[in-house]
RNA sequence: GGUCCAUUCGUCUAGUGGCUAGGACGUCAGGUUUUCAUCCUGUUAACAGGGGUUCGAUUCCCCUAUGGACUACCA
Protein backbone atom coordinates (compact mmCIF):
# COMPACT_ATOMS: atom_id res chain seq x y z
CA UNK A 1 0.00 0.00 0.00
CA UNK A 2 1.60 3.13 -0.80
CA UNK A 3 1.63 6.04 1.80
CA UNK A 4 -0.93 8.20 0.17
CA UNK A 5 -3.55 5.42 -0.07
CA UNK A 6 -2.11 4.90 3.54
CA UNK A 7 -2.79 8.58 4.64
CA UNK A 8 -6.19 8.04 2.61
CA UNK A 9 -7.71 5.45 4.63
CA UNK A 10 -6.62 6.93 7.88
CA UNK A 11 -8.83 9.98 6.32
CA UNK A 12 -11.90 8.23 5.48
CA UNK A 13 -11.87 6.60 8.84
CA UNK A 14 -11.79 10.15 10.05
CA UNK A 15 -14.76 11.22 7.59
CA UNK A 16 -18.05 11.79 9.70
CA UNK A 17 -19.86 10.41 6.28
CA UNK A 18 -18.94 9.03 3.32
CA UNK A 19 -21.37 9.91 0.59
CA UNK A 20 -20.54 9.01 -3.33
CA UNK A 21 -23.07 9.77 -6.21
CA UNK A 22 -23.23 8.02 -9.72
CA UNK A 23 -24.18 10.56 -11.76
CA UNK A 24 -25.06 9.93 -15.29
CA UNK A 25 -26.44 11.61 -18.45
CA UNK A 26 -29.69 10.58 -19.63
CA UNK A 27 -29.00 10.10 -23.60
CA UNK A 28 -28.72 6.55 -23.92
CA UNK A 29 -28.46 2.60 -22.60
CA UNK A 30 -26.26 2.91 -19.82
CA UNK A 31 -22.76 1.74 -21.33
CA UNK A 32 -20.93 -1.57 -18.98
CA UNK A 33 -18.22 0.91 -17.99
CA UNK A 34 -20.76 3.34 -16.71
CA UNK A 35 -22.60 0.33 -14.95
CA UNK A 36 -18.31 -0.41 -13.43
CA UNK A 37 -18.50 2.99 -11.80
CA UNK A 38 -21.62 2.81 -10.36
CA UNK A 39 -20.54 -0.47 -8.91
CA UNK A 40 -17.67 0.92 -7.65
CA UNK A 41 -19.49 3.86 -5.92
CA UNK A 42 -21.80 1.89 -4.58
CA UNK A 43 -19.24 -0.92 -3.24
CA UNK A 44 -17.25 1.80 -1.55
CA UNK A 45 -20.41 3.39 -0.17
CA UNK A 46 -21.34 0.31 1.35
CA UNK A 47 -18.04 -1.18 2.57
CA UNK A 48 -18.07 2.52 4.71
CA UNK A 49 -21.50 2.35 6.20
CA UNK A 50 -21.86 5.37 3.46
CA UNK A 51 -24.72 6.77 1.04
CA UNK A 52 -24.88 5.80 -2.53
CA UNK A 53 -26.76 8.52 -4.71
CA UNK A 54 -28.18 8.70 -7.85
CA UNK A 55 -28.45 12.03 -9.62
CA UNK A 56 -29.58 12.33 -13.34
CA UNK A 57 -27.24 14.80 -15.24
CA UNK A 58 -29.71 16.40 -17.42
CA UNK A 59 -28.41 19.68 -18.44
CA UNK A 60 -28.00 18.86 -21.94
CA UNK A 61 -32.18 18.95 -22.73
CA UNK A 62 -30.82 18.34 -26.54
CA UNK A 63 -29.43 15.20 -25.64
CA UNK A 64 -31.95 14.15 -23.78
CA UNK A 65 -33.37 10.78 -24.63
CA UNK A 66 -36.58 9.18 -23.31
CA UNK A 67 -36.55 6.37 -21.31
CA UNK A 68 -32.65 6.37 -20.61
CA UNK A 69 -33.37 7.24 -16.95
CA UNK A 70 -35.63 4.52 -16.92
CA UNK A 71 -33.32 2.38 -18.01
CA UNK A 72 -30.58 3.58 -15.91
CA UNK A 73 -32.28 2.73 -12.31
CA UNK A 74 -33.46 -0.37 -13.84
CA UNK A 75 -30.04 -1.88 -14.92
CA UNK A 76 -28.78 -0.92 -11.64
CA UNK A 77 -31.41 -2.69 -9.91
CA UNK A 78 -31.30 -5.61 -12.36
CA UNK A 79 -27.60 -5.83 -10.87
CA UNK A 80 -28.45 -5.59 -7.34
CA UNK A 81 -27.15 -1.84 -6.32
CA UNK A 82 -29.69 -0.49 -4.27
CA UNK A 83 -30.27 3.35 -4.74
CA UNK A 84 -30.08 5.26 -1.00
CA UNK A 85 -31.05 8.63 -2.36
CA UNK A 86 -32.37 9.41 -5.64
CA UNK A 87 -35.11 10.88 -7.74
CA UNK A 88 -37.53 8.10 -6.72
CA UNK A 89 -35.92 7.39 -3.32
CA UNK A 90 -35.64 11.47 -2.29
CA UNK A 91 -33.60 12.02 -0.01
CA UNK A 92 -32.42 15.44 2.13
CA UNK A 93 -30.37 16.76 -0.74
CA UNK A 94 -32.66 17.28 -3.62
CA UNK A 95 -34.09 17.32 -6.20
CA UNK A 96 -31.72 14.76 -7.53
CA UNK A 97 -32.25 15.91 -11.50
CA UNK A 98 -30.60 18.56 -12.39
CA UNK A 99 -33.28 20.21 -14.97
CA UNK A 100 -35.18 20.67 -11.50
CA UNK A 101 -32.06 22.58 -10.11
CA UNK A 102 -32.05 24.89 -12.59
CA UNK A 103 -32.83 27.64 -10.09
CA UNK A 104 -29.69 26.82 -8.07
CA UNK A 105 -27.07 27.45 -10.80
CA UNK A 106 -27.67 30.63 -11.53
CA UNK A 107 -26.63 32.37 -7.88
CA UNK A 108 -23.69 30.13 -8.12
CA UNK A 109 -22.22 31.57 -11.44
CA UNK A 110 -23.14 35.06 -10.29
CA UNK A 111 -21.34 34.65 -7.70
CA UNK A 112 -18.63 33.93 -9.09
CA UNK A 113 -18.91 36.69 -11.72
CA UNK A 114 -18.95 39.21 -8.35
CA UNK A 115 -15.68 37.78 -7.16
CA UNK A 116 -14.13 38.28 -10.37
CA UNK A 117 -13.15 34.64 -11.27
CA UNK A 118 -15.96 34.45 -14.03
CA UNK A 119 -17.33 36.99 -17.04
CA UNK A 120 -19.77 37.33 -19.70
CA UNK A 121 -18.65 36.47 -23.31
CA UNK A 122 -21.15 37.28 -26.18
CA UNK A 123 -19.01 35.61 -28.67
CA UNK A 124 -21.70 33.67 -30.65
CA UNK A 125 -20.69 29.98 -31.64
CA UNK A 126 -20.13 30.86 -35.45
CA UNK A 127 -17.76 33.38 -34.15
CA UNK A 128 -15.86 30.83 -32.02
CA UNK A 129 -16.17 28.14 -35.20
CA UNK A 130 -14.84 30.69 -37.75
CA UNK A 131 -11.67 31.13 -35.23
CA UNK A 132 -11.35 27.25 -34.69
CA UNK A 133 -11.04 26.90 -38.10
CA UNK A 134 -8.99 29.54 -39.02
CA UNK A 135 -6.11 28.84 -36.47
CA UNK A 136 -6.20 25.16 -36.91
CA UNK A 137 -5.11 26.13 -40.25
CA UNK A 138 -2.65 28.06 -39.31
CA UNK A 139 -1.68 24.85 -37.18
CA UNK A 140 -2.48 26.29 -34.24
CA UNK A 141 -4.95 24.82 -31.16
CA UNK A 142 -7.67 27.24 -30.39
CA UNK A 143 -7.97 28.04 -26.62
CA UNK A 144 -10.12 30.58 -25.44
CA UNK A 145 -8.10 31.81 -22.28
CA UNK A 146 -6.29 35.17 -21.19
CA UNK A 147 -4.21 36.14 -23.94
CA UNK A 148 -7.37 35.58 -26.45
CA UNK A 149 -9.89 36.82 -24.28
CA UNK A 150 -8.81 40.85 -24.03
CA UNK A 151 -9.01 40.55 -27.88
CA UNK A 152 -12.92 38.87 -27.79
CA UNK A 153 -16.28 39.94 -27.08
CA UNK A 154 -16.66 39.77 -22.82
CA UNK A 155 -16.74 41.75 -19.97
CA UNK A 156 -13.27 41.73 -19.52
CA UNK A 157 -12.01 42.95 -23.14
CA UNK A 158 -15.08 45.36 -23.48
CA UNK A 159 -15.60 48.92 -21.65
CA UNK A 160 -18.22 48.63 -18.40
CA UNK A 161 -20.52 50.51 -20.24
CA UNK A 162 -20.93 48.98 -23.31
CA UNK A 163 -20.96 44.83 -21.75
CA UNK A 164 -23.78 46.10 -19.93
CA UNK A 165 -25.48 47.75 -22.77
CA UNK A 166 -25.21 44.19 -24.44
CA UNK A 167 -26.60 42.69 -21.12
CA UNK A 168 -29.47 44.72 -20.73
CA UNK A 169 -30.30 44.94 -24.60
CA UNK A 170 -30.89 40.85 -24.12
CA UNK A 171 -28.09 39.91 -26.27
CA UNK A 172 -27.50 36.15 -25.60
CA UNK A 173 -23.93 35.38 -23.79
CA UNK A 174 -22.05 32.56 -21.35
CA UNK A 175 -20.29 32.71 -18.50
CA UNK A 176 -16.77 31.73 -18.93
CA UNK A 177 -14.46 31.10 -15.92
CA UNK A 178 -11.32 32.89 -15.49
CA UNK A 179 -8.54 31.02 -15.52
CA UNK A 180 -5.91 32.81 -14.43
CA UNK A 181 -3.15 32.57 -16.93
CA UNK A 182 -0.14 31.20 -15.61
CA UNK A 183 -0.13 29.09 -12.50
CA UNK A 184 0.76 25.54 -11.31
CA UNK A 185 -2.33 23.56 -9.95
CA UNK A 186 -1.29 20.88 -7.34
CA UNK A 187 -3.90 17.81 -7.21
CA UNK A 188 -4.70 14.64 -5.62
CA UNK A 189 -6.25 11.87 -6.73
CA UNK A 190 -6.81 8.60 -5.38
CA UNK A 191 -5.63 6.37 -7.49
CA UNK A 192 -3.20 8.37 -9.41
CA UNK A 193 -1.58 10.02 -7.28
CA UNK A 194 -0.08 13.90 -7.25
CA UNK A 195 -1.04 15.63 -10.59
CA UNK A 196 0.38 18.92 -11.22
CA UNK A 197 -1.17 21.25 -14.37
CA UNK A 198 -0.34 24.48 -15.43
CA UNK A 199 -3.25 26.86 -16.46
CA UNK A 200 -1.98 28.48 -19.60
CA UNK A 201 -2.72 24.80 -21.03
CA UNK A 202 -6.56 25.30 -19.78
CA UNK A 203 -9.45 27.29 -21.39
CA UNK A 204 -12.30 29.41 -20.02
CA UNK A 205 -14.52 26.75 -19.85
CA UNK A 206 -18.36 27.59 -20.16
CA UNK A 207 -19.77 27.31 -16.70
CA UNK A 208 -22.93 28.64 -17.94
CA UNK A 209 -25.03 28.31 -21.50
CA UNK A 210 -26.93 30.60 -23.20
CA UNK A 211 -30.21 28.44 -22.79
CA UNK A 212 -29.99 29.25 -19.21
CA UNK A 213 -28.65 25.99 -18.05
CA UNK A 214 -25.59 25.30 -16.28
CA UNK A 215 -22.58 23.03 -17.70
CA UNK A 216 -21.80 20.15 -16.22
CA UNK A 217 -18.53 21.46 -14.47
CA UNK A 218 -20.61 23.92 -12.93
CA UNK A 219 -23.28 22.12 -12.13
CA UNK A 220 -21.78 18.80 -11.24
CA UNK A 221 -19.26 21.05 -8.57
CA UNK A 222 -22.23 22.51 -7.18
CA UNK A 223 -24.21 19.77 -6.95
CA UNK A 224 -21.40 17.71 -5.00
CA UNK A 225 -21.33 20.38 -2.89
CA UNK A 226 -24.40 20.87 -2.04
CA UNK A 227 -25.29 17.18 -1.69
CA UNK A 228 -22.01 17.08 0.94
CA UNK A 229 -20.43 14.59 -1.51
CA UNK A 230 -17.61 13.00 0.09
CA UNK A 231 -15.62 11.07 -2.53
CA UNK A 232 -16.03 11.58 -6.41
CA UNK A 233 -15.30 8.15 -8.15
CA UNK A 234 -15.77 8.27 -12.37
CA UNK A 235 -14.51 7.58 -15.37
CA UNK A 236 -10.95 8.73 -16.50
CA UNK A 237 -12.42 10.81 -19.11
CA UNK A 238 -12.89 13.41 -16.46
CA UNK A 239 -9.43 13.62 -15.69
CA UNK A 240 -8.18 16.61 -17.91
CA UNK A 241 -10.94 18.26 -16.86
CA UNK A 242 -9.94 18.10 -12.96
CA UNK A 243 -7.65 20.75 -12.29
CA UNK A 244 -10.79 23.28 -13.45
CA UNK A 245 -12.90 21.77 -11.03
CA UNK A 246 -10.07 22.24 -7.97
CA UNK A 247 -9.89 25.76 -9.81
CA UNK A 248 -13.94 25.90 -8.86
CA UNK A 249 -14.07 24.45 -5.16
CA UNK A 250 -10.90 26.73 -4.37
CA UNK A 251 -12.70 30.03 -6.00
CA UNK A 252 -15.94 29.36 -4.33
CA UNK A 253 -14.43 28.68 -1.17
CA UNK A 254 -15.37 25.11 -0.87
CA UNK A 255 -13.54 22.39 0.59
CA UNK A 256 -13.48 19.29 -2.41
CA UNK A 257 -14.10 16.02 -2.43
CA UNK A 258 -11.56 13.22 -2.74
CA UNK A 259 -11.24 12.56 -6.23
CA UNK A 260 -10.56 9.10 -7.95
CA UNK A 261 -10.28 8.62 -11.80
CA UNK A 262 -11.43 4.86 -12.94
CA UNK A 263 -9.09 3.34 -15.73
CA UNK A 264 -11.65 3.33 -19.00
CA UNK A 265 -12.80 -0.42 -20.27
CA UNK A 266 -11.03 -1.06 -23.76
CA UNK A 267 -12.32 -2.69 -26.92
CA UNK A 268 -11.08 -6.93 -26.44
CA UNK A 269 -9.21 -6.72 -29.79
CA UNK A 270 -7.42 -3.57 -31.66
CA UNK A 271 -7.38 -0.31 -30.05
CA UNK A 272 -9.40 2.05 -28.32
CA UNK A 273 -12.40 1.94 -25.54
CA UNK A 274 -14.97 0.15 -25.38
CA UNK A 275 -17.81 0.49 -28.10
CA UNK A 276 -21.15 -0.86 -28.71
CA UNK A 277 -19.87 -1.92 -32.45
CA UNK A 278 -17.58 -4.09 -30.57
CA UNK A 279 -20.61 -5.83 -29.45
CA UNK A 280 -21.64 -6.44 -32.45
CA UNK A 281 -18.93 -6.99 -34.15
CA UNK A 282 -17.94 -9.87 -31.99
CA UNK A 283 -21.33 -10.65 -30.64
CA UNK A 284 -21.43 -9.75 -27.25
CA UNK A 285 -23.41 -7.17 -25.63
CA UNK A 286 -21.81 -3.83 -24.20
CA UNK A 287 -25.09 -2.83 -22.11
CA UNK A 288 -26.96 -4.29 -18.97
CA UNK A 289 -29.74 -4.69 -20.55
CA UNK A 290 -31.56 -4.46 -24.01
CA UNK A 291 -32.01 -0.82 -25.68
CA UNK A 292 -35.59 -1.13 -27.50
CA UNK A 293 -35.18 2.52 -28.78
CA UNK A 294 -33.36 4.02 -31.92
CA UNK A 295 -30.96 1.52 -32.61
CA UNK A 296 -31.60 -1.39 -30.72
CA UNK A 297 -28.44 -3.24 -28.34
CA UNK A 298 -28.52 -6.50 -26.70
CA UNK A 299 -28.09 -6.70 -23.33
CA UNK A 300 -26.09 -8.93 -20.41
CA UNK A 301 -29.83 -10.06 -19.15
CA UNK A 302 -31.38 -11.10 -22.38
CA UNK A 303 -28.77 -12.81 -23.20
CA UNK A 304 -28.66 -14.95 -20.08
CA UNK A 305 -26.52 -13.89 -17.71
CA UNK A 306 -27.19 -14.05 -14.11
CA UNK A 307 -27.09 -10.32 -12.49
CA UNK A 308 -24.36 -11.82 -10.06
CA UNK A 309 -21.93 -13.01 -12.39
CA UNK A 310 -22.16 -10.24 -14.70
CA UNK A 311 -21.30 -7.89 -11.27
CA UNK A 312 -18.71 -10.27 -10.48
CA UNK A 313 -17.42 -10.35 -13.79
CA UNK A 314 -17.22 -6.57 -13.78
CA UNK A 315 -16.12 -6.00 -10.45
CA UNK A 316 -12.97 -7.96 -11.22
CA UNK A 317 -12.06 -5.84 -14.59
CA UNK A 318 -9.56 -3.12 -12.93
CA UNK A 319 -10.07 -4.22 -9.48
CA UNK A 320 -8.80 -7.10 -7.62
CA UNK A 321 -8.58 -8.09 -3.48
CA UNK A 322 -5.05 -9.20 -3.96
CA UNK A 323 -5.88 -12.95 -2.94
CA UNK A 324 -6.49 -15.66 -5.73
CA UNK A 325 -10.16 -15.66 -4.91
CA UNK A 326 -12.34 -14.50 -7.97
CA UNK A 327 -15.86 -15.62 -7.32
CA UNK A 328 -17.47 -12.90 -5.55
CA UNK A 329 -21.06 -12.64 -3.97
CA UNK A 330 -21.77 -8.60 -3.61
CA UNK A 331 -21.58 -8.82 0.17
CA UNK A 332 -18.58 -10.06 -0.24
CA UNK A 333 -17.24 -7.44 -3.22
CA UNK A 334 -18.55 -4.75 -1.01
CA UNK A 335 -16.33 -6.54 2.43
CA UNK A 336 -13.58 -7.07 -0.08
CA UNK A 337 -13.58 -3.73 -1.93
CA UNK A 338 -10.94 -0.92 -1.25
CA UNK A 339 -10.13 2.03 -3.84
CA UNK A 340 -6.72 1.52 -3.54
CA UNK A 341 -6.58 -1.64 -5.46
CA UNK A 342 -8.13 -0.63 -8.10
CA UNK A 343 -5.90 -0.49 -10.78
CA UNK A 344 -4.37 2.27 -13.01
CA UNK A 345 -4.49 1.25 -16.74
CA UNK A 346 -7.32 0.23 -18.95
CA UNK A 347 -8.79 -3.31 -18.97
CA UNK A 348 -9.55 -5.67 -22.49
CA UNK A 349 -12.89 -6.88 -21.91
CA UNK A 350 -12.91 -10.72 -22.61
CA UNK A 351 -16.03 -11.97 -23.52
CA UNK A 352 -14.51 -15.56 -22.68
CA UNK A 353 -14.05 -14.62 -19.28
CA UNK A 354 -17.43 -13.58 -18.74
CA UNK A 355 -18.99 -16.44 -20.03
CA UNK A 356 -16.51 -18.61 -17.71
CA UNK A 357 -18.32 -16.74 -14.57
CA UNK A 358 -22.09 -17.11 -15.73
CA UNK A 359 -21.06 -20.92 -15.84
CA UNK A 360 -19.50 -20.70 -12.09
CA UNK A 361 -22.98 -19.36 -10.66
CA UNK A 362 -25.00 -21.74 -13.31
CA UNK A 363 -23.15 -24.62 -11.88
CA UNK A 364 -24.30 -23.23 -8.21
CA UNK A 365 -27.55 -23.09 -8.91
CA UNK A 366 -30.00 -25.91 -8.17
CA UNK A 367 -31.54 -28.24 -10.26
CA UNK A 368 -35.01 -27.03 -9.20
CA UNK A 369 -33.96 -23.37 -9.53
CA UNK A 370 -32.54 -24.64 -13.14
CA UNK A 371 -35.56 -26.55 -13.82
CA UNK A 372 -37.71 -23.40 -13.05
CA UNK A 373 -35.90 -21.17 -15.22
CA UNK A 374 -35.38 -23.72 -18.63
CA UNK A 375 -39.56 -24.37 -17.89
CA UNK A 376 -40.10 -20.74 -18.51
CA UNK A 377 -38.02 -21.26 -22.00
CA UNK A 378 -39.94 -24.38 -22.76
CA UNK A 379 -43.21 -22.78 -22.44
CA UNK A 380 -42.07 -20.06 -24.95
CA UNK A 381 -41.68 -22.91 -27.27
CA UNK A 382 -44.61 -24.59 -26.75
CA UNK A 383 -43.48 -27.48 -24.54
CA UNK A 384 -45.59 -28.02 -21.28
CA UNK A 385 -43.12 -30.61 -18.82
CA UNK A 386 -43.40 -31.60 -15.21
CA UNK A 387 -41.47 -30.36 -13.36
CA UNK A 388 -39.87 -33.20 -11.57
CA UNK A 389 -39.03 -34.16 -15.02
CA UNK A 390 -37.41 -30.93 -15.99
CA UNK A 391 -35.20 -31.00 -12.54
CA UNK A 392 -34.31 -34.83 -13.80
CA UNK A 393 -32.73 -33.42 -17.08
CA UNK A 394 -31.13 -30.35 -15.66
CA UNK A 395 -29.48 -32.06 -13.50
CA UNK A 396 -28.47 -34.49 -16.24
CA UNK A 397 -26.79 -31.37 -18.88
CA UNK A 398 -26.19 -28.65 -16.33
CA UNK A 399 -22.66 -29.04 -16.02
CA UNK A 400 -22.26 -28.82 -20.01
CA UNK A 401 -23.63 -25.74 -20.11
CA UNK A 402 -23.04 -22.07 -19.38
CA UNK A 403 -26.55 -20.45 -19.83
CA UNK A 404 -30.00 -21.85 -19.66
CA UNK A 405 -30.88 -21.18 -23.14
CA UNK A 406 -28.00 -23.60 -23.83
CA UNK A 407 -29.71 -26.39 -21.96
CA UNK A 408 -31.79 -27.01 -25.09
CA UNK A 409 -28.95 -27.33 -27.11
CA UNK A 410 -27.92 -30.06 -25.13
CA UNK A 411 -31.07 -31.38 -24.60
CA UNK A 412 -33.38 -31.41 -27.77
CA UNK A 413 -33.20 -34.56 -27.97
CA UNK A 414 -35.27 -35.58 -25.15
CA UNK A 415 -37.86 -33.79 -26.40
CA UNK A 416 -38.36 -35.15 -30.44
CA UNK A 417 -37.24 -37.40 -31.82
CA UNK A 418 -33.90 -36.88 -34.34
CA UNK A 419 -35.24 -35.44 -37.90
CA UNK A 420 -31.53 -36.73 -39.34
CA UNK A 421 -29.20 -38.74 -38.34
CA UNK A 422 -25.16 -37.17 -38.59
CA UNK A 423 -24.18 -38.82 -41.74
CA UNK A 424 -20.38 -38.93 -40.04
CA UNK A 425 -21.52 -41.11 -37.49
CA UNK A 426 -23.38 -43.48 -39.80
CA UNK A 427 -20.03 -43.43 -41.90
CA UNK A 428 -17.94 -44.64 -39.22
CA UNK A 429 -20.20 -46.98 -37.19
CA UNK A 430 -23.31 -48.65 -38.53
CA UNK A 431 -22.19 -51.82 -39.53
CA UNK A 432 -23.43 -54.68 -41.52
CA UNK A 433 -25.09 -56.28 -38.80
CA UNK A 434 -25.74 -53.01 -36.75
CA UNK A 435 -29.55 -53.14 -37.77
CA UNK A 436 -30.02 -56.59 -36.85
CA UNK A 437 -28.64 -55.90 -33.39
CA UNK A 438 -30.96 -52.80 -33.08
CA UNK A 439 -33.48 -54.72 -33.55
CA UNK A 440 -32.60 -57.38 -30.91
CA UNK A 441 -31.82 -54.95 -28.64
CA UNK A 442 -35.01 -53.46 -28.82
CA UNK A 443 -37.00 -56.77 -28.34
CA UNK A 444 -34.40 -56.61 -25.59
CA UNK A 445 -36.06 -53.42 -23.65
CA UNK A 446 -39.56 -54.10 -24.87
CA UNK A 447 -39.35 -56.86 -22.18
CA UNK A 448 -38.09 -54.26 -19.59
CA UNK A 449 -40.50 -53.43 -16.78
CA UNK A 450 -37.93 -51.58 -14.49
CA UNK A 451 -37.10 -48.65 -17.27
CA UNK A 452 -34.79 -46.63 -14.60
CA UNK A 453 -31.55 -45.83 -16.18
CA UNK A 454 -30.04 -48.39 -14.12
CA UNK A 455 -32.60 -51.08 -14.57
CA UNK A 456 -31.81 -51.06 -18.88
CA UNK A 457 -28.29 -50.60 -17.63
CA UNK A 458 -28.28 -53.82 -15.77
CA UNK A 459 -30.22 -55.42 -18.65
CA UNK A 460 -28.41 -54.59 -21.68
CA UNK A 461 -25.33 -55.32 -19.81
CA UNK A 462 -26.14 -58.35 -19.07
CA UNK A 463 -27.47 -59.24 -22.75
CA UNK A 464 -24.12 -57.70 -24.34
CA UNK A 465 -22.03 -60.10 -21.77
CA UNK A 466 -23.98 -63.48 -22.31
CA UNK A 467 -23.69 -63.18 -25.95
CA UNK A 468 -19.90 -61.83 -25.85
CA UNK A 469 -21.30 -58.62 -28.24
CA UNK A 470 -18.79 -55.63 -28.59
CA UNK A 471 -20.25 -53.00 -26.31
CA UNK A 472 -19.17 -49.90 -28.46
CA UNK A 473 -20.35 -51.42 -32.12
CA UNK A 474 -23.89 -51.72 -29.90
CA UNK A 475 -23.85 -48.37 -27.66
CA UNK A 476 -23.20 -46.30 -30.67
CA UNK A 477 -25.35 -47.25 -32.93
CA UNK A 478 -28.04 -47.47 -30.36
CA UNK A 479 -27.11 -43.78 -29.40
CA UNK A 480 -27.48 -42.44 -33.49
CA UNK A 481 -31.26 -43.50 -33.41
CA UNK A 482 -32.21 -42.07 -29.85
CA UNK A 483 -29.91 -38.65 -30.51
CA UNK A 484 -29.18 -38.90 -34.23
CA UNK A 485 -25.53 -37.69 -33.26
CA UNK A 486 -22.51 -38.55 -31.50
CA UNK A 487 -23.17 -36.63 -28.39
CA UNK A 488 -25.51 -36.24 -25.10
CA UNK A 489 -25.94 -37.12 -21.57
CA UNK A 490 -25.48 -41.02 -21.00
CA UNK A 491 -27.19 -43.04 -23.01
CA UNK A 492 -29.86 -45.07 -20.40
CA UNK A 493 -30.15 -41.71 -18.34
CA UNK A 494 -31.90 -40.82 -21.60
CA UNK A 495 -34.06 -43.62 -22.46
CA UNK A 496 -35.13 -43.69 -19.00
CA UNK A 497 -36.26 -40.23 -19.23
CA UNK A 498 -37.98 -40.67 -22.81
CA UNK A 499 -39.47 -43.92 -21.82
CA UNK A 500 -39.89 -47.19 -23.22
CA UNK A 501 -42.95 -45.81 -25.69
CA UNK A 502 -40.33 -43.59 -27.03
CA UNK A 503 -37.50 -45.70 -27.37
CA UNK A 504 -38.89 -48.39 -29.10
CA UNK A 505 -40.09 -45.72 -31.90
CA UNK A 506 -36.91 -44.42 -32.28
CA UNK A 507 -35.00 -47.01 -33.02
CA UNK A 508 -37.75 -47.97 -35.30
CA UNK A 509 -37.36 -44.96 -37.38
CA UNK A 510 -33.78 -45.20 -36.92
CA UNK A 511 -33.82 -48.83 -38.58
CA UNK A 512 -36.77 -48.07 -41.31
CA UNK A 513 -34.44 -44.78 -42.39
CA UNK A 514 -30.47 -45.96 -41.82
CA UNK A 515 -31.44 -49.22 -42.13
CA UNK A 516 -32.58 -49.92 -45.24
C1' G B 1 -0.84 19.33 -32.86
C1' G B 2 -1.26 20.46 -27.32
C1' U B 3 -2.25 18.75 -22.16
C1' C B 4 -2.80 14.78 -18.91
C1' C B 5 -2.80 9.48 -17.82
C1' A B 6 -0.97 4.64 -18.55
C1' U B 7 2.57 0.18 -19.95
C1' U B 8 4.02 -7.67 -16.14
C1' C B 9 2.03 -14.03 -20.19
C1' G B 10 -2.83 -13.38 -26.14
C1' U B 11 -6.52 -11.35 -22.00
C1' C B 12 -7.68 -10.03 -16.53
C1' U B 13 -4.04 -9.58 -12.95
C1' A B 14 -0.48 -10.75 -8.24
C1' G B 15 4.24 -9.38 -6.80
C1' U B 16 9.35 -7.73 -4.92
C1' G B 17 15.67 -3.47 -4.68
C1' G B 18 18.07 -10.06 -4.79
C1' C B 19 11.78 -15.01 -6.30
C1' U B 20 12.37 -21.02 -10.58
C1' A B 21 8.04 -13.58 -11.61
C1' G B 22 2.35 -16.47 -8.85
C1' G B 23 -3.07 -17.16 -10.09
C1' A B 24 -7.36 -17.05 -13.49
C1' C B 25 -9.49 -17.06 -18.70
C1' G B 26 -7.82 -18.85 -23.31
C1' U B 27 -4.46 -22.27 -26.09
C1' C B 28 -2.28 -26.98 -26.58
C1' A B 29 -1.45 -32.11 -24.70
C1' G B 30 -2.81 -36.25 -21.81
C1' G B 31 -6.53 -38.75 -18.53
C1' U B 32 -11.77 -39.74 -17.36
C1' U B 33 -16.20 -40.23 -20.39
C1' U B 34 -18.18 -46.81 -24.80
C1' U B 35 -20.18 -40.54 -27.77
C1' C B 36 -20.06 -35.20 -27.28
C1' A B 37 -19.44 -31.76 -23.55
C1' U B 38 -18.02 -31.23 -18.57
C1' C B 39 -14.27 -32.46 -15.26
C1' C B 40 -9.11 -33.63 -13.71
C1' U B 41 -3.82 -33.28 -14.64
C1' G B 42 -0.11 -31.08 -17.17
C1' U B 43 1.64 -27.46 -20.82
C1' U B 44 2.18 -22.80 -22.99
C1' A B 45 3.44 -17.72 -22.45
C1' A B 46 5.11 -11.67 -19.68
C1' C B 47 8.24 -7.53 -16.63
C1' A B 48 7.85 -2.24 -24.10
C1' G B 49 13.04 -0.25 -25.44
C1' G B 50 17.30 2.70 -23.94
C1' G B 51 19.93 5.20 -20.33
C1' G B 52 20.97 6.08 -15.29
C1' U B 53 20.91 5.24 -9.44
C1' U B 54 22.67 0.73 -7.00
C1' C B 55 26.88 -4.54 -5.17
C1' G B 56 22.19 -5.79 -7.61
C1' A B 57 16.92 -3.59 -10.89
C1' U B 58 10.69 -6.01 -13.42
C1' U B 59 10.54 -2.87 -8.93
C1' C B 60 13.38 3.94 -8.02
C1' C B 61 14.59 8.25 -11.69
C1' C B 62 14.97 10.15 -16.83
C1' C B 63 14.26 9.68 -22.09
C1' U B 64 12.01 7.19 -26.21
C1' A B 65 8.21 4.20 -28.14
C1' U B 66 3.35 2.58 -27.90
C1' G B 67 -1.63 3.00 -26.20
C1' G B 68 -5.58 5.91 -24.15
C1' A B 69 -8.43 10.15 -22.56
C1' C B 70 -9.36 15.17 -23.15
C1' U B 71 -8.97 19.38 -26.27
C1' A B 72 -17.89 21.55 -27.63
C1' C B 73 -22.78 26.81 -25.37
C1' C B 74 -21.84 17.13 -24.54
C1' A B 75 -21.59 14.89 -20.33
Amino acid sequence: MSIFAHIFNLFIHSMAQVRVRFAPSPTGPLHIGGVRTALYNYLFAKKNNGTFILRIEDTDQARFVEGAEEYIMESLKWCGIIIDEGINEGGNYGPYRQIDRKEIYRKYADMLIDKGDAYYAFDTPEQLETLRSESEKAGNTFIYNAIVREKLSNSVSLQENLWKEKLEKGEPYVIRYKMPHNEDIHFEDIIRGHIVVNTRTLDDKILFKSDGMPTYHLANIVDDHLMEISHVIRGEEWLPSLPLHFMLYRSFGWDPPLFAHLPLLLKPDGKGKLSKRDGDKMGFPVFPLFWPYGETAKGYREEGYYPEAFVNMLALLGWNPGTEQEIFSMEELIEAFTIDRVGKSGSRFDPEKAKWFNHQYLQNRTNTQLALEFREFLRARGYHVDIVDLETLVGLVKERVSFVKDIWEQADFFFQAPETYDQEVIKKRWKENSAALLLELRFLLEKINDFSAAGTETVVKAWIGEKGYNTGAIMNVFRLVIVGASRGPHIFDIISWIGKQETLKRIDKGLSIIGK
